[in-house]
DNA sequence: GTAATTGCAAATAATTTGCTGGGTG
DNA sequence: CACCCAGCAAATTATTTGCAATTAC
């Protein structure tokens, strides 16, 4: 189930591309500036890292808002604020509510992991552009 | 932008799989229901009705968890959870905290209208056969 | 050395769309 | 009877995959 996992120039651009962000990017945004770096990477590989990386709990895989998926290079569970208007993802940074795992446990009798939160609305640029 | 909406016998006929079922069906589940009672519905019927209920509020569209969208007949905004290991999604009874909305209104200044939380894990089904 | 990983391109999966004829209000 | 909406099929979009060559360990 666990395959190795050799740290290629291509990966490590990758990672590095997501840990130096704040916005949160499209598998085509990553590969349009790994490009920059390295010129001859494949789409093909930005994906095949991105899943490589997700199931290593390296970045989070986002899938709400948007019809493609988008990264986000901090790992650690904190939730999302989604605009209707221009789409995109901002970090909410109020403190996670690692109870409500446990309070869905007793109701549905579940193992329960984790949960993921967004919120959705209006964000600024938006509302006051228009 | 709004624009008209006639209640034709196939996007009733939609309408009443989604209210009238507790899982969270894929487009394609429903396609197959919604032949038995109108023979030939296309596939693309089915994907434009659910768009256009969806934008009238009439029932939710989820994207968690899996390849394709699921959608939800209970439009009224309540939690999911998603099994990590046969992908079903499950309604979570708990209460949704609205008060989440202002308080992300007062840390971020953006204009929250509403929320959705998934949980994660293992349903019952799943862990009790492995 | 050897097996994981790459680039490339073709394949797949999910959903959307253009067109024309039919049915609703 | 006007115009929205259906059916059909082709198009689009996002992502995955097969294969031979390359590279990390």
């Amino acid at each position: 189930m666990v395959k190795p996992t050799r740290m290629t120039k291509q990966k490590k651009v990758i990672l590095d591309i997501l840990r130096s962000t704040k916005c949160h990017p499209s598998a085509d945004w990553v590969y349009e500036q790994a490009k920059k770096i390295v010129p001859d990477i494949s789409l093909g590989t930005v994906y095949r890292n991105l899943n490589v990386l997700r199931d290593m709990g390296e970045i989070l895989e986002l899938n709400y808002g948007s019809t493609y998926a988008r990264y986000d290079g901090t790992p650690e569970n904190h939730y999302h604020f989604c605009c209707e208007k221009c789409y995109n993802l901002y970090d909410v940074t109020i403190p996670v509510y690692h109870g409500l795992d446990k309070m869905v446990h007793d109701t549905t009798g579940f193992d329960v992991r984790y949960h993921r939160m967004e919120f959705y609305g209006i964000c600024d640029t938006c509302r006051l552009s228009s």
